[in-house]
DNA sequence: CTCCGGACATCGAATCGTTCTAAGTTAGGC
DNA sequence: GCCTAACTTAGAACGATTCGATGTCCGGAG
């Protein structure tokens, strides 16, 4: 797929410096950060954004379906730019996201108790290879 | 089982009347409060129960292994007095929030990408029958 | 070219959920 | 009936996010 500042673009959507050095903040080798992350690394681009625009385009991306949102147990939104369905390896100690493919072996009934399932998400609760490594895991 | 304040007391844990109204409020029809809800049930039983002391009994009730800890996506934790292993149902558009039997069909092997796997959670994203009927699912 | 309107960005204040702190209260062993 | 530790309290503090008011930029009509 084409990168995301270009998707962007070709939707007509106004590509200003901010939300440039934004949209390319998220198409690095991490792909799970908090906003607050997001503003740090656009910042370190282009001094002046503000907090508040990070917010407001992050939302505008989840909102056109170029991010997914996640909320992490930390209480932090996490933006990942792999928008196609997969599940998360989730560290219980260190809170480190991995992207897992999703190959959906029972998207089950298309309804469940009167609820109109239109997606599954998959968590799986785990230790890290460094916290297995370096921590007590008690 | 037992209910949540016999168990509570066989293990010693002082049950004093805030921490039993707190417990009572989790053991109702709802299952799946926010800790204000929480404080707002407790409080209807017992009025000089502080909001502190909500938050410090759910908490200590988490680490005992008595409630589960859910991260919503509006960002209020929610709590389970299901601690079976067990999935959700969540409405993605009023965020009600319904437990569904957890047959785990395929608790892949315990390594995954070197991380150890400790539980799988699934989150069914769906639209639940109030919001079928009354919403626009647009 | 200049003006205008609307979209965009900014700053700081406000809000929300949660935790902390310091002080007051209670329960139960001696 | 004390003493101590555990518990509770109100409110301040906190971190993440949103809001509101203001300022800036851009592209098109005149």
């Amino acid at each position: 797929m084409e990168p995301l500042v270009v998707r962007l673009r070709d939707r007509g959507w106004r590509l200003t410096a901010q939300r440039r050095v934004i949209a390319e903040a998220m198409t690095g080798e991490h792909t799970h950060l908090a906003a607050d992350e997001v503003f740090e690394r656009a910042r370190a681009a282009l001094p002046e954004v503000s907090r508040a625009t990070v917010y407001n385009t992050l939302n505008q991306l989840v909102a056109m379906g170029e991010l997914l949102e996640i909320s992490h147990a930390d209480g932090r939104k996490r933006y990942d730019p792999n928008v196609a369905e997969h599940h998360h390896l989730v560290c219980v100690r260190c809170g480190d996201m991995l992207d897992v493919e999703a190959d959906d072996p029972d998207l089950p009934d298309h309804q469940q108790h009167g609820f109109e399932v239109l997606g599954v998400e998959v968590t799986f609760w785990a230790y890290c290879p460094d916290c297995v490594r370096t921590g007590a895991n008690a």
